[in-house]
DNA sequence: GTAGCGCGTCGGCAAGCGTA
DNA sequence: TACGCTTGCCGACGCGCTAC
């Protein structure tokens, strides 16, 4: 069965619907930053064709993203889990975005709920553990529907909690929050779930920790990045 | 200090156009 | 006819200015 490419009907080239969503979802701009970032190369669209390449490809390449870092046998660690939620306004209505991340600093998983009682925080973890597994521990803030619903997934006793030590957890906010402001604001609870999970995916891809290696090794990787993105769906 | 106002910018929607 | 894309507009919100 040949899979069919999912640029198939449009009249832009992939490469510049790569490149918009790219911008769109990597950097802190908004549709009409992108719309005149691309005018400036010459190439003519509206703000609302970003949002339309962004809405119909930014869910496909995260997901091309996650199958191309499995494939390549970068297996996401279950040694330590840290996770953590943060309050996101959606028309004047509190919101909780959950984060699970990894020991390394690499976004797991997104989820956003309407509360941040126990059901949520189960709903959130056997989402996790689904497509991840059982990590061997998992650090929390001192929020106390995280060991509810630990209990009740029976891992209880993997749970540390600490002042400081949810530290990995809280810096992965800060892109997200910087792409926040960019926006002003999220309007739908779809609409943040959606940003959220591209955003984790595209941050890991392009999350070079540049001071953690050479010079040399973080162009390379940072190359390395870059054209796999722009094989994103060319199969 | 703060309340009120106007302006600019944002994402999002609906309708319609152009093209294969 | 189906689909990509544009246009025009809307409501929400942040920010700066002004008056009190």
């Amino acid at each position: 069965m040949t899979k069919r490419s999912p640029f198939r009907y449009f009249k832009t080239r992939p490469e510049i619907i790569r490149l918009a969503v790219m911008m769109y979802v990597r950097f802190p701009l908004s549709l009409r930053n992108v719309e005149d970032l691309l005018h400036e190369r010459g190439i003519e669209i509206s703000h609302e064709t970003v949002r339309y390449w962004w809405n119909r490809f930014g869910l496909i390449f995260a997901a091309e993203i996650r199958r191309n870092r499995v494939n390549r046998m970068r297996s996401y660690s279950n040694w330590q889990w840290h996770l953590d939620e943060v309050f996101v306004k959606i028309n004047g209505e509190t919101h909780y975005l959950w984060r699970a991340v990894d020991h390394e600093g690499e976004v797991l998983e997104s989820y956003v709920t309407k509360r941040r009682d126990r059901k949520a925080a189960l709903k959130f973890l056997r989402k996790s553990m689904k497509r991840y597994g059982q990590p061997e521990s998992i650090v929390t803030d001192k929020l106390r529907s995280y060991g509810a619903a630990m209990r009740v997934v029976g891992n209880g006793s993997r749970q540390e909690t600490g002042r400081w030590l949810n530290n990995r957890a809280e810096n992965s906010h800060l892109p997200f929050r910087r792409r926040e402001r960019a926006m002003l604001r999220f309007r739908q609870m779809r609409c943040l779930q959606k940003f959220a999970a591209v955003h984790s995916s595209v941050h890991n891809h392009f999350n070079q920790e540049r001071a953690l290696y050479s010079r040399d090794n973080f162009k390379f990787n940072r190359a390395a990045a870059l054209s796999e993105w722009r094989q994103l769906c060319s199969a």
